[in-house]
DNA sequence: AACCAATGTTAAAGATATTTGACATTGGCA
DNA sequence: TGCCAATGTCAAATATCTTTAACATTGGTT
């Protein structure tokens, strides 16, 4: 598993039930980065993590942390 | 320009003169990575980014930011 | 049951990050 | 002056992120 875990998933769900399609258009990614991001299965780049983040009026390290464990 | 700004020249400064190589050794990439990091050639991933700023004790978003302008 | 939106998933191609090895430049110090 | 460490820089190769296109699965609704 990736180092880096998120919690874009919850986000979408407590802000309407915004989609996978609608965020990556947000973020200006496809609906396959944010699926990919969200089951770890790598980590964004710096620029996408800092612009999932303002979407949800986050900051960045609320949304990705270091997974210890 | 690249959007994201850090400070990683001014924390090596402040951290006794460290060098590139010597960060880069601690963070676990090359001297040329750090080099470029700095000159804002390119943004580093998001891994990296994380693993520099704990070698200076700061969260990530002391050590990157958006770059308004 | 049939339909439809959302999500899972994959392969191939493209873009970006990182490494490796090499050589140039600079500044301090013996 | 000559040496040496630190940094700048570049090209080629590798790794990782992202896109595009396609098809499968799931759950809800009519």
């Amino acid at each position: 598993m990736l180092p880096i875990a998120n919690c874009v998933r919850e986000l979408r769900a407590e802000n309407g039930d915004m989609t996978q399609g609608e965020l990556g258009d947000l973020v200006g990614v496809t609906r396959q980065t944010i699926a990919a991001i969200e089951q770890r299965r790598y980590s964004p780049s710096l620029e996408t993590a800092f612009r999932i983040a303002k979407v949800f009026n986050k900051s960045l390290i609320e949304v990705f942390w270091f997974d210890e464990t």
